[in-house]
DNA sequence: CCGCTTTCCTGAACCGGTTCAAGCCCCCCC
DNA sequence: GGGGGGGCTTGAACCGGTTCAGGAAAGCGG
């Protein structure tokens, strides 16, 4: 008997009909208090557990509920988008189940999969990707029918998809800095594998390639995309820089460059005097640091509400409506971490 | 035809039978090609999907799932518990959903009562107590027998608990500033319905009732969970005060000190050379801020950590198991942001 | 003592899928 | 032409609950 109980094994030790079973779980007022307790006895002694699966059969389909997967607990960046998907999930009645996937392929498969199994109505997915991106847990939606809506680019897979144009926001931030005289700038990359991160590289080499200036394969510097690799790298490179020192430094992501300012003021170096430092994503945390961070922001909150918009429609709708791309804007929001050379230059 | 359509719904209108429908979704090959693309076509008319707990009732029980109810998807804090229920239940095969309550006891209800529908093995609630503490939902989870461990020790209920001892954590901050010379200690309480804030503001009266020093009602400054609270209230504080400054916050957790360590910047009072400040929860971000906060450490992961073993013990468990209670100790990070009033009168 | 409620319980039908033994049909081959 | 086999489809049983018509037993009034 190393099944799990069933109703039905309640009911035979317990001497009685399913169908009282059934009755005391639900406190139906027509059985008797003798009744009722001897029943609650077996059930507690057997450790019997309705199955949610055999009671949702009868009584209509599951509610409303929308799955966010993201990739990391710990990036307030999440925080923006699950807000946004909230803000426009929660007054429609959908309640919100988020998992995250680690940063792991795999895990996201086996997310997804726990997710569709839990059967949501539908899914909003951060891919992400490995290397070779498998999506057959994408495609398994599909077969499924479950909708789902990427909040990033990805090949091999149509759907709808909220994503913001990444090589624009480098770009961005790289003639942030140019614009202010900057010259020597380097550019702290996320993970390798990341989307995000190379589309970001391309955004700096693109910054480059539209100024007078000649981009270098050594701007680029590998890192993580945490507050950690950001001062590990941070202390390890402006060590060894030694007098061929950049002016400015723009980073994957605002986790980095909250890294490299730690490792910036323990260097005795001054931000934004001897460096200037740029993030992106623009959490809300920049305007409470020390030093304000200049930062690229990305419409975390938008990104979620749009995304939440699209699904619930795409529930809603009768007949499956047409797959929807949506690309928000990003812009360089400029705080006290960026100092104009020019402007220096010209005092001096 | 407002119902949503069913497998057989299906089977009539491509003209053939449950099973064949059947067998084509789950794409066994003995479907030939043309009855295959029918039955298809037909499904994507109707837009069918087939219902997963329909699916799961002969498939034996569902996965592995612990569901996580927290209260902000915007407080690190979290992160930190996240990670040791990770920690813990990866390993054992469970995938982790969360769910935020957003702080109202309504949405909790709401959002254990879905989770429960979606028929997880269990959950780890960190219970958002309002006025009137309405544990209803958790009556209900007992009656359906779904294990679950509470993070935060409420009145009414009797279930394994995970908790730490906030009034001694909140002693042990002010009694860190009392050691070091404060008598001018205020305390910048979180939201007043919150046990954790209540709490933790006897710890403070406790603080002072262990010194010499008398402890006044005016010691305790309202306000609220996040960093904006902490740099409004920071700001009206102590542009009010005038002369009778204190030499010393606590705070009830981080982000409130983030925002007050703002306020003072932008004030121009020095940390901690006017004004030393703790924080309370330690988190990582602690150690990256311009002036590295002292604060008291929430063992966060070990939290979720414990909770999960004890969830699991639980679900593994052949016959229901005892309650368990487990408090953790919270313990002083001295960091920059305090300073030493004694030595500094002994230098002078 | 008889009829009529009321209380409590039973058992069969049902929810919407999956599974599988059985059967049909068609084709091939001797 | 008959036998055999493979491809395709059917239909009934089943999963584990809930629901509800109906029946047995108990209570009650006259």
């Amino acid at each position: 008997m190393g099944h799990n109980p069933t109703i039905a094994d309640v009911a035979e030790r317990a001497g009685v009909s399913k169908g009282t079973v059934s009755a005391v779980l639900n406190d139906k007022s027509s059985v008797s208090d003798a009744t009722r307790k001897r029943v609650r006895d077996v059930i507690k002694a057997m450790n019997y557990r309705p199955r949610a699966s055999a009671q949702h059969l009868l009584q209509g389909d599951g509610d409303r509920t929308i799955g966010l997967v993201i990739k990391e607990d710990d990036n307030p960046y999440y925080a923006g988008v699950i807000a946004g998907v909230r803000r426009v999930a929660g007054p429609r009645g959908y309640v919100l189940l988020v998992a995250s996937s680690e940063g792991s392929s795999e895990a996201e498969h086996r997310v997804v999969e726990a997710m569709a199994a839990k059967d949501v109505s539908g899914l909003i997915i951060t891919p992400a990707l490995g290397e070779e991106a498998d999506v057959t847990h994408l495609f398994e939606l599909k077969r499924r029918n479950i909708p789902f809506v990427l909040l990033e680019r990805i090949r091999g897979i149509q759907s709808h998809i909220v994503d913001i144009d990444n090589v624009l926001a480098a770009r961005d931030a790289v003639g942030h800095l140019i614009e202010r005289g900057h010259s020597h700038i380097v550019h702290f990359a996320g993970p390798p594998y990341s989307a995000h991160s190379q589309e970001r590289v391309e955004g700096v080499r693109r910054g480059f390639s539209e100024s007078s200036l000649v981009f270098r394969d050594e701007f680029i510097v590998p890192t993580g995309a945490h507050m950690e690799d950001g001062y590990e790298t941070g202390l390890a490179y402006f060590r060894a820089c030694g007098a061929d020192r950049p002016t400015a430094v723009t980073c994957y992501n605002d986790l980095v460059a909250i890294g490299l300012l730690r490792a910036l003021r323990e260097l005795g170096l001054r931000v934004p005097d001897d460096v200037s430092v740029v993030g992106c994503d623009d959490l809300p945390l920049m305007d409470y640091l020390g030093t304000p961070l200049t930062s690229v922001r990305i419409p975390k909150e938008e990104m979620g509400a749009a995304a939440a918009e699209i699904l619930i429609r795409h529930l809603e709708a009768e007949e499956p409506p047409p797959l929807e791309k949506v690309t928000l804007d990003a812009e360089v929001v400029v705080r006290a971490s960026t100092t104009d050379l020019a402007s220096a230059d010209r005092a001096a």
